[in-house]
DNA sequence: CACATGATCGCCT
DNA sequence: GGCGATCATGTGG
């Protein structure tokens, strides 16, 4: 199934559903976006990440976040200061949306972090649905995005101010696990900074076994 | 579980 | 021209 498929086809009867009202979802505060990224990669663990199609809300709860450390990160986009139309989210405030295409087929979806100017992020690389959910479905970035019908069409909105993909707060995870990153052994030194965070007790932890306890 | 490979294309050099 | 912040599928242990 395409990933552009998933959206008209499976959102609309997906047990993803969630009312943002109704469970009581609270935003985040636009300063905590603006906090060093690895703390705001580590305190996304158990948040939920939402979206509005066809007036209807859907969602998961996130299990497994990186940090990606802007212009001193090799593995990042916006390493030595590179600023070009894709990467521009990346430069704006803590809480809008950074979405890209990696492999030519498969969208990422980032947090920016950090004021104006300071081109950091963290990307969104699994969640887990409700009891009963594949767990397969939204483990890795690639399929969190497709599970939800994100697309570099929403990179560079603002995820606080009301739009249709928002960002809310959960109650916290006391069972984080962290790691190197995955898929960055091209970044040299920077591929073995401990910036990845993730559940513990999750069954949709993404990457290879022996970086998923710790 | 580890590893290998092909798919597929926008982005940057 | 070359290469990914990935995934599905295949092989072999």
């Amino acid at each position: 199934m395409k990933s552009e498929s998933l959206l008209t086809e499976y959102l609309p009867d997906s047990s993803l559903r969630i009312d943002p009202d109704v469970a009581g979802l609270e935003d985040f505060p636009r300063e905590f976006f603006r906090l060093e990224t690895a703390h705001v990669a580590r305190g996304l663990i158990g948040a939920w990440f939402v979206r509005r199609y066809r007036s209807k809300w859907y969602g998961a709860r996130i299990i497994e976040t990186e940090a990606y450390l802007g212009i001193e990160d090799k593995a990042a986009h916006s390493w030595r200061g590179r600023r070009t139309p894709r990467v521009e989210p990346m430069y704006r405030d803590g809480g809008h949306l950074y979405v890209f295409l990696v492999y030519g087929m498969h969208s990422c979806a980032n947090v920016v972090t950090r004021p104006p100017g300071i081109p950091e992020a963290v990307l969104l690389r699994a969640a887990e649905g409700p009891e009963g959910t594949p767990a397969k479905l939204l483990s890795g970035p690639g399929r969190l995005c497709a599970a939800l019908g994100i697309t570099v069409a929403s990179s560079g909105i603002d995820l606080l101010s009301g739009g249709d993909i928002r960002l809310f707060q959960g109650t916290g995870c006391d069972t984080i696990g962290v790691s190197k990153r995955i898929g960055v052994d091209y970044a040299g030194e920077a591929a073995e900074w401990p910036l990845r965070f993730f559940d513990t007790t999750s069954r949709a932890v993404s990457g290879p076994a022996r970086l998923r306890r710790k």
